[in-house]
DNA sequence: TAAAACCTACCTATCAGAAGGTAGACTGGG
DNA sequence: CCCAGTCTACCTTCTGATAGGTAGGTTTTA
């Protein structure tokens, strides 16, 4: 419950966000909330520790979002925009990409157990949409559907924080919810 | 002409692409090809210059192993998959992401000029699938359908790059081509 | 044609600043 | 008193960048 501790957690994901894992540092963090970078180091010892974290709690908020799919509840339609709604708000929320594809583009030069986390977060991504899709009449699979759809947003997302527009990914939403559901 | 020169480009382009603007530096490349990091400045005063250069080169590259989009001679399907060729030709030459898509992620920290070369490239490819896929029979119109055919293949690779698996590139272009073009 | 001037490509040495990280001391509330 | 939270002070390593020099080739000019 330390306001310091999500104040890093929280500075710490929208410098990622903003330049990746490279494009951080423990001083800058301190001094945008108004403390010293040893004060950072107590509370994540290490910058892997920290991002590790701001990792993990993205997953969650992320997923917390979305809730469980429910492909007997609601239709494949209905679900698809909900997750392309998620989407949008993840980029509303600070007009920048999503934390883990700013990560994937970054992979290589991730620390081991910090790619894992990126690599666990694409893999539940399409979990959910196979879930969702599964029922959908379609002579694709669901996991190239489900592939396809979390490609696309990703993508979006990234060109929208590029451009700083918003509609990209509006528009690809909008394409991927009648393009994926319409096949025989 | 000069060898080092090229060498140069060469290597930055591959540290770029494994991990971004901050992920390289002028004594690591000079380390790989074996001269000192004075002797880059040489060639590149700065590493906005360099930068400049490498996704200069990159798009020029891309865009002629692209060519000229033909709709009077080729379908919209023809152009399409050559189009997701061209992508997949890019992730084998180094079993990595987009230069353009890596640095699309941390547009926000780049330099100016680099993030205005960036954007051009996005909207080269748009303008490129555009032209290749208007004529397709389709209620969504030609913009939203080229935005969605980028978004998909560029978060695509980053995927690829991150599971270290080519398989996601073909699935995706698969599954790009299959639903773009399948609309009444 | 020979000397002077210049160019290219590299080098050594160095800089100031920023990076991640550590040790140890201070402070205020339970 | 304890201890979480913060601080000062510092270390080492790396960063982009600069100054100045050297060897060798080319070009200009007297």
């Amino acid at each position: 419950m330390s306001s310091t501790r999500s104040k890093i957690l929280d500075t710490a994901e929208e410098m990622v966000r903003a330049g990746g894992y490279n494009g951080f540092s423990f001083r800058e963090i301190a001094t945008l909330i108004g403390i010293k970078s040893a004060s950072v180091h107590h509370h994540f010892p290490t910058k892997e520790a920290l991002m590790l974290e701001v990792a993990r709690r993205y997953h969650e908020n992320f997923f917390a979002a979305l809730g469980v799919p429910k492909p007997a509840r609601h239709s494949p339609e209905v679900q698809l925009e909900l997750y392309c709604e998620v989407f949008k708000k993840a980029f509303q929320s600070s007009e920048r990409a999503c934390l883990c594809g700013v990560l994937t583009n970054e992979a290589e030069q991730l620390p081991d157990s910090v790619r894992e986390v990126v690599i666990e977060f694409v893999q539940a991504n399409i979990a959910w949409l196979e879930q969702a899709l599964e029922k959908s009449p379609n002579d694709l699979n669901a996991v190239k559907r489900a592939e396809l759809v979390y490609s696309a947003l990703e993508g979006a997302m990234g060109v929208a924080s590029l451009k700083q527009d918003q509609l990209w990914i509006d528009r690809v939403s909008e394409a991927v919810c009648l393009t994926t559901l319409s096949l025989i």
